[in-house]
RNA sequence: GGCGGCGUGGCCGAGCGGUUAGGCAGGGGCCUGCAAAGCCCCGUAGUCCGGUUCGACUCCGGACGCCGCCUCCA
């Protein structure tokens, strides 16, 4: 039984599937604008890491992520940069794409456009407009809140408290300060799309209520994001969804963000590191590590620091690979449970990670009884039992590919000459002539390698 | 002002009313021709003040500090 802390009860509860076996996930995805940052590999990497174990562990889940292809800032952009919406957007798409394939994000079963959602989008609004829900002012359409009783379900607070914090108010049109944009008429030179209301674009939060129920359909299973996305956006896509009478998600599931210092890493504080810089100096599983480390709904300190300690770990958990030749498992693909089969002490790990990923994901724990694992895997074989310390070692493979992360024991490869320094070491240790065989391990450490000993003799890897 | 969260050892980061989290870094040892990798052992905790309890890092109350949301934000 697998369960999550659902924000709207704010406690850990049983994930009840719509179908039994199947669920349906919808996880708000990036406004394609700029390079994404460490905070959209952060969301992304705990969602994906769900998705896999919920595979894992025997559903099918179709996971639906939406690309924002039209907005405020994607409009600045073009502006600024002389081109058009559509080529600042398909730039950064591209960026996007990139960079999840690099930590290895698998790709969602279905990524809604904001775009090509325009229709069903005005179809809404037309209906919130005739049934007065909507209204117009003289820059858009608005939503009113104060027509969904339970408005303010996520944010834990009833209207009036929010009310009662709105900053000053620009739009004195609007009903209430926080009735939001539905629809914004086209400015000169801006693009727009055709509505009975007046030509303009969409508001941010009527793309993923349309998007979510046209993919996944009314009381879809789960619907994740940051936690900044909880209120106001999340809130607003159930609002129009309450007021068009639709069953909306039945669990919402809320990430933890990037802190830098003890500040939240923002486009607004300018803070940001691009994951795009991060990935050109690091193991981008090192990065998964790192997030696997602590738990989803707590914020993670990403520095300098801690991704170095998260290498280290990752280099053990290599060095495993390379010991027991362990093959690479995750990628674009999943493992499923039942494509292994597990006995004695690997049948006990698998329950006890199972057991704690099961509870609301509680990857650090499931973490460190792998690492725990790793040890005993590898005393085994230090005392020569290398039955047991290879099915361990397997598994350990198995479970941590089950949340994405691949351990690799591929030697690097290398050239014919550093071959022929590797050949002659062995050769000069084989004659005992430790002089030699020390110079030539001189000679490869100052070229970058790092030099091991092994019962097959000298292996060589980069650092 | 409203709502929510956090304060753990040198650093990161969990669980738990009494029994080892885990990782990284550090110290000692074993293994090794020497290293590396690996294994074993070790130390340093729970912001502060009260309360409940046989016993609290863990529950309750208070103080202090920090963060976030209420505005675009993952």
């Amino acid at each position: 039984m697998l369960r999550l802390f659902d924000t709207v009860h704010g406690e850990i509860r049983p994930l009840v599937l719509r179908e039994p076996g199947h669920l349906s996930m919808y996880v708000c995805g990036p406004t394609v604008y700029d390079l994404p940052h460490l905070g959209h590999g952060r969301f992304t990497l705990v969602w994906d890491v769900a998705r896999r174990w919920f595979t894992f562990q025997g559903l099918t889940v179709r996971f639906v992520s939406n690309i924002t292809d039209i907005d405020d800032n994607i409009i600045g952009r073009a502006t600024r940069e002389g081109t058009t919406e559509s080529a600042v957007a398909g730039t950064y798409e591209d960026e996007w794409w990139k960079a999840m394939a690099a930590i290895g994000v698998a790709r969602p079963d279905d990524v809604p456009h904001a775009t090509a959602y325009v229709e069903g989008m005005v179809a809404l609004i037309a209906q919130f407009l005739a049934d007065d829900v909507a209204y117009v002012t003289s820059d858009g359409l608005y939503f009113d809140v104060r027509r969904v009783p339970d408005y303010g379900l996520l944010a834990g607070q009833p209207l009036e408290s929010l009310r009662a914090g709105a900053r000053i108010e620009t739009n004195d049109e609007k009903r209430s300060p926080l009735d939001f944009a539905l629809w914004k008429f086209a400015k000169p030179n801006e693009p727009f799309w055709p509505a009975p209301f007046g030509d303009g674009r969409p508001g941010w939060h009527t793309e993923c209520v349309v998007m979510s129920l046209d993919l996944l359909g009314d009381g879809f299973d789960l619907h994740c994001g940051g936690f900044d996305l909880k209120f106001p956006h999340h809130e607003n896509e159930r609002a129009q969804a309450v007021a068009a009478n639709r069953p909306f998600a039945q669990h919402w599931g809320h990430n933890g963000w990037v802190m830098v210092g003890d500040q939240k890493m923002s486009k607004s504080l300018g803070n940001f590191t691009s994951l795009t810089d991060m990935l050109e100096r690091t193991d981008a599983r090192a990065y998964r590590l790192l997030v696997l480390r602590s738990h989803y709904r707590s914020p993670i300190e990403v520095s300098p620091t801690t991704i170095a300690d998260a290498e280290r770990g990752l280099a053990r958990l290599d060095a495993l690979a390379r010991r027991f030749n362990l093959p690479a498992l995750a990628g674009s693909s999943f493992v499923r449970r039942d494509e292994f089969s597990f006995a004695g002490a690997s049948q006990d790990l698998v329950n006890r990670v199972a057991d704690v990923l099961d509870d609301d994901l509680n990857t650090p724990v499931a973490v460190a009884e792998l690492f725990e694992a790793l040890s005993i895997a590898n005393a085994l074989a230090d005392g020569g039992d290398d039955d047991a310390a290879q099915s361990l070692a397997q598994t350990i493979a198995v479970l941590f590919a089950s949340l994405g992360l691949a351990v690799d024991g591929a030697a690097d490869v290398s050239d014919d000459d550093t071959q022929a320094l590797v050949d002659a070491r062995d050769e000069a240790r084989g004659s005992k002539n430790w002089a030699e065989a020390d110079r030539l391990r001189d000679v490869l450490v100052a070229e970058g390698w790092i030099v091991e000993d092994s019962p097959t003799g000298t292996l060589i890897r980069r650092p």
